[in-house]
DNA sequence: AAGAGTCGCAACCGCGGGTGT
DNA sequence: TACACCCGCGGTTGCGACTCT
């Protein structure tokens, strides 16, 4: 038996919002926070569905969201990540903070696709339009081997040296995450993952022991404070794909 | 100036996964 | 185990803005 769709309620707006709509669902939010989306309609005096208010906030309303259009570094940042990833969005747009996948998934269909084509590459397969039908390609493009995994964290272990003593926050233990899994994804992704990251914001980070605060001069603030967001995103990603990987051949 | 065509983005739809009963 | 419910995801659509002729 499907399910129903949840706007079908007589009564209920559909289309774009409106500014006096908009008010209500940030005050609501901003007051009240969020535990059901069903009841926000109901709670923030909205003739809406609980789908509608949570599209809006999550892809409009949120304060932490990041405005503007999309740099050619970002461009190029979601081409790998479609690589590995195919089109799983909400993970690609994961690794870029205050960005949504409807955003990333928008950009993609309008200006990357064409952009790839322009270039002679398949936005499918990030193949040479010409090579792709004489190469075999292996069943599952989207994920690295394991030993691929490997080998780019080795790579990039070096590297990371400097930043001792990262630790991986109380909250986030559980039964199936172990430190020492939890470390080697950190390392990992803060080099693979983070091409922004410059040398000097690198070496002016100390990392705490217990929370991953980096201890920064007061200008360097903001700007430290948008990477450790990144980083903490990136390294909950590469976590993520290492069990994933773990459990797929273990 | 105006109609046609194209583009970009916000919003919708349907489905699958997770969870509680 | 089956069912109901909710959330989140990816694909798709609708429409206003913009460009072209």
């Amino acid at each position: 038996m499907g399910r129903q769709p949840c706007c079908d309620r007589v009564g209920l707006k559909r289309g774009p919002w409106t500014i006096e709509e908009d008010h209500k669902l940030v005050h609501f939010i901003l007051n009240n926070g969020i535990q059901c989306w069903r009841t926000v309609p109901k709670l923030a005096d909205l003739q809406r569905c609980g789908k509608s208010c949570r599209l809006r906030w999550i892809n409009y309303l949120r304060p932490d969201l990041k405005r503007g259009a999309l740099s050619e570094a970002e461009e190029d940042q979601i081409i790998e990540l479609h690589a590995r990833l195919g089109n799983r969005w909400s993970k690609i747009a994961s690794y870029f903070p205050g960005r949504t996948d409807n955003e990333i998934k928008n950009h993609w269909n309008t200006r990357i696709k064409k952009r790839l084509q322009l270039m002679g590459i398949d936005p499918l397969t990030h193949q040479p339009i010409d090579k792709e039908k004489y190469q075999h390609e292996p069943d599952d493009k989207t994920e690295l081997s394991i030993t691929e995994t490997y080998d780019k964290r080795n790579e990039t272990e070096n590297f990371i040296e400097n930043a001792n003593d990262i630790s991986l926050p109380n909250n986030m233990l559980s039964e199936n995450i172990n430190e020492e899994l939890w470390n080697n994804s950190f390392k990992t992704m803060s080099t693979c993952y983070s091409p922004s990251i410059s040398l000097e914001a690198e070496e002016s980070i100390n990392f705490s022991t217990t929370s991953n605060v980096a201890a920064a001069p007061a200008e360097e603030e903001d700007s430290v404070q948008q990477w450790m967001d990144s980083i903490f995103s990136c390294a909950i990603n590469q976590l993520e794909e290492d069990l994933f990987l773990l459990r797929k051949y273990n």
